[in-house]
DNA sequence: AAATATTTTTACCAACTGGTAAAAGTAACG
DNA sequence: CGTTACTTTTACCAGTTGGTAAAAATATTT
């Protein structure tokens, strides 16, 4: 008997995770196919099913790791720090996964637009769970004085669409300012707006 | 010969097309079969292609209208208005149209995530131009004194960015909400928002 | 180098896909 | 009511889809 994971396990496994990633974040679930898959990731059909059972093993192997990664950076919000540079630091730290990770977020927009159908229970899970938390967070600081007194579930739902609408519709933008990195002037139009929001 | 359009005609057209909305807007044009927008609009198969000539001209008979659609609010700002009510009535309307159409955002929204392959022409067109011209407006207002000096690029993403999300993010939104209709607060908290970035 | 475990290829398949041809059925006009 | 124009159904097809079985090829261990 081997070992758990061989070398060429591992390589493979990432190889097709990565070539999945990108055909699923362009095409969503259903509008992916395993051939597009095979092609991307230089393998053939059959030894692709050798690693992942199914073309449904891959895209949830995806998803798994796809919520805990948006809400990563939640977790760095230190609830006795100073209140407005938190949550910029959030908002920031988000804007900079959106640049460098566009394709993960992607892939989620297309699965919650879909209607969310392999990812509900964790939304209604561990995501309210997680942004519960948060708001009260908020709203203390807020009852303290030391922010704005602003909806936080709303102020949380816009740092969330703006920062992945510059992953999401990247093509839009890109259409309407020309082809560049835009995420300098995002980043300092969405802090100005964050500041003017939370400053008492 | 017949008049150009028979009542037949006209309402199984229309038929089509709703269905082909709420399909396509679920599953993006790859993901999405003839035989599921049959099914949905409770003709054969081929009896719609009796009305269309492919899965791909009913897919995009439905983007030919939608970006006029997006687009219709932007002309109703009057520049000789209040800059302020201005922007916000547009943002509202925005977003009211965001509640009333949730899949045609949601169609738009897989379209350009999936790199607009038919529509980005229309983009770097007319799209790029509207913003243009609606950007010039923002200047001249902003350059008066009217309004906060602000990037109207990015103000006019993040306009686009809280509509959307809360059409294309809904069973996000409701996970973490619950259900309901939340766009009272949303637009609440959106109008707040926008007075406190424009207000000089 | 033989034996064993792992990896890849080849050859398939049944279900589904977008689309067609032609016949049958229905509506409307004269 | 018969003719013509329009609509729908039936039967079909070639290409694609996700997936399998089994053999061939390659690594790894002893």
């Amino acid at each position: 008997m081997r070992k758990y994971e061989t070398r060429i396990q591992k390589k493979n496994h990432s190889v097709i995770l990565d070539a999945g990633l990108k055909i699923f974040s362009q095409f969503g679930f259903r509008g992916s196919t395993l051939d597009q898959i095979a092609t991307e990731s230089g393998l053939s059909k059959p030894n692709i099913l050798y690693y992942f059972t199914s073309k449904e093993a891959i895209y949830e192997a995806l998803l798994s790791q796809l919520l805990a990664h948006w809400l990563k950076p939640v977790h760095d919000i230190n609830p006795n720090g100073d209140p407005i540079e938190e949550i910029l630091g959030y908002a920031k730290h988000k804007m900079r996964m959106s640049r460098l990770y566009p394709r993960e977020s992607r892939l989620y927009a297309n699965e919650i637009i879909q209607g969310a159908p392999r990812i509900k229970n964790a939304l209604t899970g561990e995501l309210r769970e997680v942004v519960s938390t948060l708001v009260k967070l908020m709203n203390k600081w807020s009852s303290a004085g030391l922010i704005r007194s602003v909806d936080a579930h709303h102020l949380i739902f816009s740092i969330w669409a703006m920062t992945q609408h510059y992953a999401d519709f990247d093509v839009q933008v890109q259409a309407v300012l020309g082809e560049g990195d835009h995420f300098p002037d995002a980043e300092r139009y969405f802090e100005d707006m964050l500041r003017r929001m939370l400053t008492v």
